[in-house]
DNA sequence: TTGTACGCGTTATCAA
DNA sequence: TTGATAACGCGTACAA
């Protein structure tokens, strides 16, 4: 093929495992070994094809070599909003895994509902990757088990899931750190801002940051007002608008501990907006160490955002290439208090029970 | 194949267009083409086709499909920052149209210098794309070269390149508006934070921002005072960095514009902990309407960012699938000013020429 | 409208 | 260590 004798330039497409082969002197089996670097192949006879296949410029077809060795080379990762932030982090990190791994990177981005749906109906991942990594989506039974007929390894990040290889944190200990957080500055009036109305992954993590924020209430020996936990939806937007409800209050609350940075930063909007100072009236803290958080001074608690992806992507090719351990594994990473400007103790309000008595002493910094 | 005569449960692997041809009862050549939707197939034919199809949870194998068609379904995505913002808003976008279109979507995210080299250097989508959209690189002539080494059609988002369909938007003309706005207002010492000092993109960006601020300040009649354009870094930092610098001045300027809304929050973060105040002592104007320029109410000049990848999509699979056109098109998208709560007019100072001697009159909105 | 048969470019199994 | 050759599963002229 392309052996047009003594013809000009023609359309001669990409030179085949055959020219090398000819050009090399030796068969295509020798051309094909030398190429992945199998042993049993004299070094003289690899440096040869190695040279014709550089000068011939040969690439491998990858659609060939799929079909005859029944690997596709490729990783389907599965994002519900590729879009977001947090999303986009894992995203950027799995990607350098794979590309150093020489995998390819199939996205598919589910979106919404109708996308989720389609997805686990057609599962247009079928055939054509050799193992999937799915971000935060928590798996229905029915879905997780649809996951595998794709017949080949998984691994999730953020969701514990029965049979998955799973990276994650804790979220309960994170958000009960946020809220331990305020309590030792002194607050006792403590509000939730959660996204509880929607949970569109269905991951369960407004779930469980709202029990972690019990939790530490419990601890402190502190009642659990429910008017102060307040399930919005989700978002910037999500917490403005929880803000707004909780500063309607007939006692609202000293301190909002708000699910994630990007519902913080809409509290403090709402409180900027109401002619509030944070942390002066209001004391904010949020989860996660989003970008913005950093900007605008946000107490928070950081997740390893990108290392989620990382090891989630290396435990996906280790199955991959080594099959799937028998006990799949779980990597919970650790959450961190971040102590910015946007919490500092309550100021005394007269009309409370009285002036500090059996308070905790504040403490300014602490993990 | 799959054809265990009165066997038990075997691993049967996934079903191929052989069982459903002997299935359906018809020879594979009708089954490829009922399945494909191709004329000359009998309607009862193709239904006997597509429910046998059905029954066996058929689904083609991509990499045979591709080996004989010659075609791979997927279109590489080129991003240099996948985890940024403005590229995981153009990715999510992209990702929808191709989904839409039945496209796999390859990802391949550059990260670094050493990531850009290596892709232009290995090509590392040689024969397995049907088209490459690349999102914000400024293609020097070599690489733009090797691009067409790659064989198939190219789009980009962001930047005009010679034989390249572009979705872009003026970003001379939208940096001129935000300025524009700040002198209408009645600043006179306004400040650019751009990011000049690194490009790795080589989009033009920065250059172009900068130019319609120049532009802006010429029409106005103000004096372009190179010591009020400042390049340095990229993002917030970069931004914080830039307005202490401006702040340093013994003229320091009363209103600034930033090459991006990042490099703005950095700047109201320096502007903060500075105890100034936006805008009453400074104002700032951004770019790009960020996701964060909303929280903070941010003055900015908004682009279609979603749109660019959508419309790049759209036109790169138009010349995938009829071939690239003669002229590669160009779509422009506009953009808007979006005036929030950074921006008002200068407060007199005493030690300036003359109390608005010859001031244009302050409006408070403009597109 | 349907079927036959070749080709797509590798990998993998044997035998040499 | 090397070479022939049979899969791999589908698309597609061409013939029927």
């Amino acid at each position: 093929m392309n052996s047009s004798p003594l013809s000009g330039p023609v359309m001669s497409g990409p030179s085949s495992i055959t020219d090398v082969a000819r050009r090399a002197g030796v068969s295509i089996a020798t051309v094909s070994r030398s190429l992945r670097g199998l042993p049993n192949v004299s070094p003289v006879t690899r440096t040869r094809v190695l040279r014709a296949a550089a000068e011939l410029d040969y690439v491998v077809s990858p659609a060939a070599s799929r079909l005859a060795s029944r690997r596709t080379g490729t990783i389907g990762v599965v994002v519900p909003f590729a879009r977001r932030w947090f999303f986009s982090q894992v995203l950027g990190a799995v990607a350098a895994v794979l590309r150093e791994a020489g995998m390819d990177l199939l996205l598919y981005d589910l979106a919404d509902r109708v996308g989720r749906e389609e997805f686990f109906d057609r599962l247009p991942l079928r055939r054509r990757v050799d193992g999937v990594l799915v971000i935060s989506l928590g798996l229905t039974s029915a879905e997780a088990k649809v996951l595998r007929e794709l017949g080949v390894p998984a691994a999730i990040v953020g969701v514990r899931t029965p049979w998955l290889p799973c990276v994650r944190i804790d979220d309960v200990e994170g958000s009960a750190k946020a809220v331990r957080h305020l309590v030792n500055l002194g607050h006792q009036r403590i509000g939730m801002l959660s996204s509880g109305l929607e949970d569109p992954t269905r991951s369960g993590t407004p779930t469980d940051r709202r029990t972690g924020y019990r939790k530490a209430l419990r601890e402190a020996g502190l009642a659990h007002d429910p008017t102060l936990e307040h399930l919005g939806a989700w978002g910037p937007d999500g917490g403005a608008e929880a803000m707004a409800d909780l500063l309607a209050l007939p006692d609202p609350p000293t301190a909002v501990f708000a699910e994630s940075d990007e519902m913080a930063v809409g509290a403090m909007r709402t409180l900027r907006r109401a002619g509030l100072r944070v942390p002066d009236d209001v004391s904010v803290v949020g989860f996660d160490d989003h970008e913005i958080a950093g900007l605008v001074d946000l107490t928070t608690v950081r997740q390893p955002v990108a290392e989620q992806g990382e090891h989630a992507a290396i435990l996906l090719l280790d199955a991959v290439a080594n099959g799937p351990s028998e006990v799949p594994s779980e990597i919970v990473l650790p959450t961190r208090l971040i102590v910015r400007s946007s919490s500092t103790p309550p100021r005394i309000r007269t009309r409370w029970p009285g002036p500090a008595e059996g308070l905790p002493t504040p403490r300014a910094h602490e993990r």
